[in-house]
DNA sequence: CGAACTTTTGAATAGGATCAACTGAGGTGG
DNA sequence: CCACCTCAGTTGATCCTATTCAAAAGTTCG
């Protein structure tokens, strides 16, 4: 099984296999770090200086805290997720980062990020890319936050998890496991946690997902989507520009994130 | 005077001479595009392939819209911005851009880019680390509109403009030129304009900051700073970590934004 | 099997939205 | 130069979405 990096990336270019190869053994794997549930990966203003750490498995958040308690999640991180992506130019993270499931993590030192880079010029651009995915995932996620009711705010956050856990190959045809809380869907939303559970019951009631456990049952996908308004561009990045394709000597063809 | 987006990069990086004068010469400065207040920069789905747009001059918006006609502001951009940051990699924006002032835009094409990269390594980084400080910026963004309420996202919205205005010294000591509107303000923060006009009078019944026109003035900035709980590093990049020092062969000392 | 969460449900409340009317500043044109 | 229009901002009244408080009902797990 790749690595769900590699899985995410190949969305994104059509990797050779000596790219792929170089791919993989660029999380130190042999010495990943694993955590429990509730244990903290990254806290405020720790040192992130060297590298960055990526998520291999398990599902952790990325959050915010307030002087009086309020927490804002930032988003779900999941495997194939950089913990700090913008470690290798910042000193401090500006958030937390706590395990939701038992999670493994490996170091990616910049020395040898940089010297793939050098190798493949395609790596970086997946990288680039996968960067270009997140800043828009964050817009989606503001828009959601700050212009949307519960019940949209509630289909956006499913279908963007299911989305990415699709990419990943960490999801079912129609549904998906979620490890976590309504608390956590709360706090990702700007929700009270009873607010969260009374939409989510409305969204079940109106047939459009079902929720046995930890499962969530996709029902009405179309449904879901069209409730979120999830924008056709906001999860797509298509091929590369031809300038670039040029520059970095790639050739892709277009391919849609699900 | 120096282009804005030089002012900005030289919070991050002490630049030689010589790299100065290349980013000066990175945007088409000679063949400048000028667009009048309420004309579209960008729309949505725009094809923005072969590089990306640079502001020389004037305000202007990015922004998304739903089908019902609301509107979420993404941010302010103003003069040393890109207008679409990832325009290298991504085929279409998923956001549109209006102009709120007159505006001078330039060119910057991904070849122009590549090139300077390759010369300068301390750019490369300067602009990698650009890029994390709008990541920085949309988090703290996230997490106002998320969980504070309208006189804490006011005071953090206003707090954010005079900082970034400071950095390309466009602001004044205690004071800053704004041209949007409350409207506007309102779109930013996921709140109505009628509520935006009475937690403004409130703001300045408490003494925190005064209007006058499109001027504002920050009375207290201390108080405005703490009631926004602008986090230390939310607008904080320190120098570069020693990996990335030795790798680019750079050398910063630590510089604060303040 | 009990302690600590998580979810659900009910009732009361509040922060902010909506509706509507009015004021004031530009801008336009007759 | 004034009448008229439009757009931004203000103010008052009312409504509603979502919060808060409280408690019960499941769940999980040591």
């Amino acid at each position: 099984m790749d690595h769900p990096l590699l899985r995410k990336l190949r969305y994104f270019v059509d990797f050779e296999e000596c790219e792929a190869r170089a791919l993989r053994s660029l999380p130190a794997l042999e010495r990943e770090i694993r955590f429990s549930p509730a244990q903290s990966l990254v806290t405020v203003d720790q040192d992130t200086r060297g590298g960055t750490m990526l998520l291999n498995r398990g599902w952790a958040l990325r959050y915010r805290l307030l002087s009086d308690g309020r927490r804002q999640i930032l988003n779900f991180v999941l495997p194939g997720d950089f913990l700090d992506p913008t470690g290798f130019v910042t000193h401090k993270a500006d958030y937390s980062i706590v395990a939701i499931t038992e999670v493994s993590v490996s170091a990616v030192h910049s020395d040898a990020l940089f010297r793939l880079f050098d190798r493949s010029t395609r790596i970086a651009a997946a990288l680039w890319w996968n960067s270009a995915h997140e800043a828009a995932m964050a817009r989606a996620h503001l828009v959601a936050v700050g212009r949307q009711n519960a019940y949209e705010r509630i289909a956006y956050l499913l279908w963007e998890l299911w989305a990415r856990l699709r990419v990943i190959e960490a999801a079912d045809k129609h549904s998906f496991h979620f490890p976590g809380t309504q608390l956590m869907i709360s706090d990702a939303l700007g929700l009270s946690s009873v607010h969260t559970s009374r939409t989510l019951a409305r969204l079940k009631a109106e047939g459009l997902i079902s929720i046995q456990g930890q499962r969530i049952d996709i029902r009405d996908a179309d449904g879901l989507k069209a409730i979120a308004e999830v924008s056709r561009s906001g999860l797509h990045l298509n091929g590369a520009p031809p300038g670039m394709r040029r520059i970095l000597g790639i050739d892709i063809e277009p391919r849609a994130i699900p």
